[in-house]
DNA sequence: GTGTTTGTTATCAA
DNA sequence: CTTGATAACAAACA
């Protein structure tokens, strides 16, 4: 499940990678992923290259070298942006470069969950996978980035803009649960599941609370562990949990640093009470009933 | 065959 | 009008 670490990963990775280079052509493996005809959708693109990569939660948006166009790709749960290069392209399925790779990803690409592939002047090769076909590429106008963004998406935790004021005043005009209020793109951009279940943990806050019940000392400890945990993810390239790989096909190493997330039943490291996992806002939860009140 | 996995949106109810 | 709860989407696995 990409949330916003595996997002940002990929998009320091791809940002390292292609930016610049002219694109040759895109192969539309299935229609449904993007947004407009396959056809307008390489016209588009074709001959142009990406200029820019930036995030905003889990959405990443590239740049293009036209005049007010933007490719939008969303990874949804089981999406994955993976780039060769040339010199990591293998020939007969064994070359040295590519082995960590095949063995994160299964095999050669493309494979069968390979929906979109923009190939690039330079032989380089950027393939969208999506074994579930929930994500998606698309092509936007400035104008119509803006308006998705307005419309969907709360402040960058890591930004300067996540101001524990509107935080705390969006917790307390909610009458959700607080899971379910951070799980909100609006409230805050970037987190899922996971991180949700983690951040709480560490702010020793119960995921079926309600919003508006947190105290301002608790919503505090959220706040900060929200820029904390992710950050800390950031740094070690985002948690694999089902199938995220980064654009190398590498699995991120903060899996090992999950306390709660998957424990089902397994001691808490904080009390070695079993952890409890139930379903709050419709989605797997798990919880220390010891530590968390 | 059943239940489970989750990011986001559509749909419905209050 | 708003707010919130839930189903739906799709594919694979236990």
């Amino acid at each position: 499940m990409p949330e916003l670490p595996e997002v940002e990963t990929v998009r320091r990775d791809l940002a390292a990678q292609l930016l610049n280079k002219k694109i040759k052509s895109i192969e539309v493996l299935h229609a449904g992923m993007i947004g407009s005809d396959a056809g307008q959708f390489s016209k588009s693109l074709g001959g142009a290259s990406l200029i820019d990569i930036s995030r905003r939660g889990k959405l990443l948006i590239f740049k293009a070298s036209r005049p007010d166009l933007f490719l939008l790709a969303h990874l949804k749960m089981t999406g994955q942006l993976i780039y060769l290069s040339k010199d990591k392209v293998s020939i007969g399925g064994h070359s040295l470069s590519s082995h960590s790779f095949e063995k994160a990803v299964g095999g050669e690409l493309p494979n069968k969950h390979t929906r979109i592939i923009i190939n690039f002047n330079d032989s380089s090769r950027l393939f969208f996978n999506d074994l579930r076909k929930f994500g998606y590429m698309k092509l936007v106008s400035s104008s119509e980035l803006d308006k998705i963004i307005a419309r969907n998406y709360g402040p960058e935790p890591l930004e300067k803009t996540f101001v524990f004021k509107d935080f705390f005043q969006k917790l307390q005009a909610r009458r959700i649960t607080i899971k379910a209020a951070l799980l909100d793109q609006k409230t805050v951009a970037g987190l899922g599941n996971i991180y949700v279940d983690e951040v709480l943990f560490a702010s020793g806050v119960r995921p079926m609370r309600l919003a508006s019940s947190v105290k301002k000392e608790e919503a505090v400890k959220i706040y900060k562990n929200i820029k904390k945990i992710l950050a800390l993810a950031i740094k070690n390239r985002g948690t694999t949990f089902s199938n995220y790989v980064d654009s190398s096909g590498k699995r991120g190493n903060f899996s090992q640093k999950l306390k709660v997330y998957g424990k089902a039943n397994k001691p808490c490291p904080n009390c070695g009470l079993p952890i409890i996992k139930t379903k709050v806002a419709g989605r797997g939860t798990h919880y220390c009933p010891h530590c968390q009140s």
